[in-house]
RNA sequence: GCGCACGUGGCGGAAUUGGUAGACGCGCUAGCUUGAGGGGCUAGUGGGAAUUAUUCCCGUGGAAGUUCGAGUCUUCUCGUGCGCACCA
């Protein structure tokens, strides 16, 4: 019998979906362990062959720990909002749900042909309706709270009003914005229901404010900043402008500790840890209030070194800062105008590549030092950015390099306020050695003890107070599009309220063009929407309606990361109508245990998630505030792209080892036309695109083309996707499962190549006949020699290591060796093979499966316990290196493992070589590591 | 600029906690096997030198250090990749 992997996996594909092998209970007597992927956008390219690396590690790791005895959650399901398919319906005019539905039926086939374990009936999709009624159920959660800072935790808003119509504001603790200002609870209880409005909107933890934001004209919506790489979209590399818009804003900011303390206790990579920390960006100092000098106004600054307070000659204003027009005075108008004017016409690209022209401008107004009352000049400079701290900066020339280079430039003073150093070329910026100097009270201090005198005497007079400042911006929550979760929001009197629980969820309505409207008005509000069903069923039902003035809803949608914020907590009751999940399914699955995925996702996905976990735990509808225990990154499979050279202004293409001096644009090419010598089939390319039709070919000696190579991401836009199916059909899908294991570590980045797929394959087919012969089954009763025990136990206790240690490359060789012993032993011994096979099936099931039951079992071997190895088959003697004391000699004694730590000891010292070496010498002792290595320390 | 990774044969990569570097696979070389659905088996394969029962020397980007012993630890340096970036 030969081994038939299609017949093979199709017929266990077929079996586990059957069988429902893989489906996972809400209560069991086994321990419970929570695998996650992050689950796919269903795009229209199909799976590559990079999807399937994080997905193959979690199954094996699933299915192992099922053989561990686990009751074990693996679930996958669709991020099916999102840009592509809105993209794509704005061209062709199919609508998303179309595409995505038919996106999602590829996606499920290549899924199930790879074998995996993943239990479906708990499947979710974020674009479905049964599942984002329960994300805009959590948005109205996150409206109708705020952050007590008291408690440090979200709190009802009820509780807010109840305080404010009781006490006022004055002695609540919260995290709002800035603008809000004192009333007693008599002024509360007079404001109008609209003001009041107004101003519970400055503390919800979801709020409706004018914010400046990130605009893209091209995608027609706003971008939060993770969604912005290099002053361009994420998506399409469109130019960013800041625009200012009313938007739906999440107060993320409120947990900006929270976010930061909860990495301590997760275990997820250092690498992407930092990036979070790096992204909230705390920084730990103080608040300054300079007055200014002939004016009633005060410059509130932001620094990390209140130690150098004496060293400030000047302050530096963002153009943006709206002190700006107010100060500036009547001879230096003109100028101030024209450069805040200026620098508001550069893009943000513009003015964050340009970062070396020093430029800035003189306001004529001066600000008073809070201790010497010298006058300090006001100045203004794009250096300082509108959106950090206040906005404004205490320049220290003598501590800082930019407020140095700024005071050269335009010739301010540069005070030394450091104990013997030069600064005559540069500033001093070491926190760690400066002792402060020429500054008062402050003389013969270091930074530490400087910065706390030097905040307790601003606090003293009410010129600052110790603050902790953090980067993390509230993340705004709007998008101008169609494809995305509609708000669960209608307006009355200009005010947001929520549509109720009953009416959710708020569906998308249809509409006839999915393109933002010119002016960016989203494409919900264009005028068909009016017919919308859910208006009706909502609003009317709900008879908030008079039927002659409509309130209006929302027309923005949420952005991506809004339904991949929590899916991992509907996958533990996906079903559920009633509730976002059962607190029993909650409180039974409580957090991912493993969680694999990007770390492309570092500062978007999983900054937002903890950001929701934390807010549901604080209402007490999760059970544990960090969503997943441990993470893993796999790295991603990247893809060789080939290039075309054309010469430049011509249709004439050039062999890539033929171009010398010719100016040469690098057309990508499609993969499938290169072969691997890297010569392209021109017949193939030429009939590719029309305009390749009539082109000239400089070709190579022999009429061969050569194409350049490169390396970058999988993409379909650079036609060097690898699609598994073609695997899967050729070798099989043990074979690709083993394989993306074998390529490198699961962390690491890698160029997909084909090149040793025969080297898995040929393992499999040896595992096959190390079972079947030509008569069927070849394996027997028969007891194992001890060559044959110690290889198995050698593997079980590697794979068993590999498996725990996510070092999933060394268990696929070590199988390889494991096999080559095995059939040098011709081992036929059931008692080895089958739990050989055990240790196989989490890798390679399907071949595992179909054994299994030439084994003449009835059960999936998915049921069967992982094998446990026994140190004593391991090692039958010990290696002993007694050191030499002139570096030259070594040698190597085999000992019995019999013998004990003791006799071991006895016996290397009373060795004839030992003594040779030692020379007389009397070591201090002899460390004995069994099955390894004897030390003998002088 | 700051932070984080990583540098091992022709290639992907092994190497336990500091203990025979290069496992395993690909590729390559030689041989055997008519074997015919991407073959199977055997031997060899880091570099160099002499010599063929083998022996010696050099070898993990580079330089130094700790140690009986370093791919592994420390310092410096060069290179590559990633993240953040006028963050006060």
């Amino acid at each position: 019998m030969m081994y038939n992997f299609s017949e093979i996996e199709a017929k266990w594909q077929k079996y586990w979906s059957a069988n429902k092998t893989f489906h996972a209970t809400n209560s069991s007597d086994k321990p419970k362990y929570y695998v996650l992927d992050m689950f796919p956008y269903p795009s229209g390219a199909g799976l590559h062959v990079g999807h399937p690396l994080g997905y193959i590690a979690s199954d094996i790791y699933a299915r192992y720990k099922r053989h561990k005895g686990f009751n074990v959650l693996h679930p996958q399901g669709y991020d099916s909002f999102g840009l592509p398919a809105e993209q794509y319906a704005i061209q062709t005019g199919q609508h998303p749900a179309v595409t995505t539905e038919a996106n999602i039926k590829t996606y499920r086939r290549q899924l199930d042909q790879m074998g995996f374990s993943f239990d479906w009936s708990r499947e979710v999709r974020t674009s479905s309706p049964e599942y984002y009624k329960w994300t805009q159920w959590i948005f109205i959660q996150l409206f109708n709270s705020w952050y007590n800072k008291s408690t440090d935790k979200a709190t009802p808003i009820s509780a807010l009003i109840k305080m404010f119509s009781e006490d006022g504001n004055a002695n609540i603790e919260a995290v709002r914005d800035d603008s809000e200002f004192a009333f007693t609870a008599q002024d509360w209880n007079s404001f109008s229901l609209q003001k009041q409005q107004q101003i519970l909107l400055q503390y919800r933890l979801t709020y409706l404010a004018e914010t400046e934001v990130n605009w893209c004209p091209e995608l027609g919506t706003v971008l939060a900043n993770d969604e912005i790489i290099n002053g361009v979209s994420e998506r399409g590399g469109f130019p960013v402008v800041r625009k200012k818009m009313t938007q739906w804003s999440m107060r993320i900011s409120a947990y900006a500790e929270r976010l930061l303390q909860g990495l301590n206790k997760i275990d997820w990579t250092d690498a992407l840890k930092e990036s979070q920390r790096n992204w909230i960006g705390k920084s730990v100092g103080a608040s300054v209030v300079f007055d200014l000098e002939n004016y009633d106004s005060t410059i509130e600054v932001f620094t990390t070194r209140p130690d150098t307070i004496y060293g400030v000659s000047f302050m530096t204003l963002a153009p943006e800062h709206e002190l700006v027009s107010q100060i500036t005075t009547e001879e230096q108008k003109a100028e101030v105008e024209t450069y805040v004017l200026a620098t508001a016409k550069r893009s943000e690209r513009e003015r964050m590549a340009d970062v070396k022209t020093i430029s800035g401008v003189f306001t004529g107004a001066y600000a008073k030092h809070p201790f010497t009352n010298e006058l300090i000049p006001v100045w203004v400079g794009d250096y300082v950015l509108a959106g950090y701290g206040t906005g404004a900066v205490m320049a220290v020339p003598c501590g800082d390099q930019r407020d140095y280079d700024f005071a050269k430039h335009f010739n301010i003073k540069i005070p030394n306020i450091f104990e013997g150093v030069d600064i005559a070329n540069e500033s001093y910026t070491d926190k760690v050695n400066a002792i402060i100097g020429n500054s008062d009270f402050l003389n013969g201090l270091p930074y530490k003890e400087a910065s706390e005198k030097a905040i307790e005497a601003l606090e003293a007079q009410k010129h600052g107070l110790g603050k902790t400042n953090y980067r993390l911006r509230d993340a705004v929550f709007s998008r101008q599009r169609y494809w995305g979760e509609p708000f669960p929001v209608y307006y009355k009197d200009g005010m947001p309220q929520m549509i109720t629980k009953d009416h959710l969820p708020i569906t998308l309505p249809e509409v006839e063009k999915y393109l933002p409207t010119e002016k960016g008005a989203p494409p919900l509000g264009r005028a068909d929407v009016w017919a919308w069903d859910t208006l009706q069923n909502a609003v009317v039902k709900n008879s908030l309606i008079d039927h002659k003035s409509i309130f209006p809803l929302e027309l923005n949608t949420m952005p991506g990361w809004a339904g991949s914020s929590w899916y991992f907590n509907r996958y533990m009751d996906a079903h559920n109508s009633d509730e976002f999940a059962s607190s029993e399914a909650l409180n039974y699955w409580k957090e991912v245990d493993l969680y694999i995925g990007g770390s492309e996702h570092a500062t978007g996905h999983l900054l937002y998630a903890r950001f929701w976990q934390k807010f549901l735990f604080d209402l007490g509808i999760v059970p544990v505030d960090e969503f997943a225990k441990k993470l893993i990154n796999q790295g991603m499979i990247l893809g060789t792209s080939a290039f075309v050279g054309r010469i430049e202004g011509t249709n004439t293409f050039i062999s890539a080892d033929k171009v010398t001096s010719e100016t040469v644009q690098w057309i990508h090419a499609d993969v499938s036309f290169v072969n691997s010598s890297d010569e392209l089939d021109v017949e193939a390319f030429r009939s590719w695109r029309d305009e390749f039709k009539a082109a000239t070919f400089i070709t190579h000696d022999n009429n061969l083309f050569k194409v350049k190579r490169e390396v970058e991401k999988m993409s379909k836009s650079k036609y060097n996707v690898v699609s598994p199916d073609a695997i899967c059909e050729q070798y099989g899908a043990d074979s690709l499962r083993l394989y993306e294991m074998f390529l490198g570590p699961l962390e690491q980045y890698k160029p997909w190549n084909t090149a040793g797929i025969t080297g898995v394959h040929g393992f499999l087919k040896k595992l096959w006949k190390l079972y079947i012969g030509k008569d069927g089954l070849t394996v027997i009763d028969a007891d194992p020699s001890k060559d044959q025990l110690k290889t198995l136990h050698k593997t079980i206790k590697k794979v068993t290591e590999d498996i725990e240690n996510f070092s999933f490359n060394t268990s696929v060789s070590t199988f390889m060796i494991a096999v080559n012993e095995f059939t040098a032993q011709k081992c036929t011994s059931r008692s080895i093979l089958e739990p050989f096979l055990v240790l196989v099936a989490p890798y390679a099931p399907h071949i595992a499966e179909e054994l299994w039951e030439q084994l003449g079992h009835e059960n999936s071997i998915s049921t069967v316990a992982f094998p446990m190895f026994n140190d004593s088959y391991l090692v039958e003697s010990t290696k002993a290196y007694p050191i030499s004391f002139n570096g030259k000699m070594r040698f190597t004694m085999e000992l019995s493992l019999d013998l004990s730590k003791e006799a071991i000891e006895e016996a290397v010292m009373s060795n004839e070589k030992t003594q040779t070496q030692l020379a007389g010498r009397v070591p201090k002792k002899v460390i004995v590591v069994p099955g390894k290595i004897v030390n003998i320390v002088g």
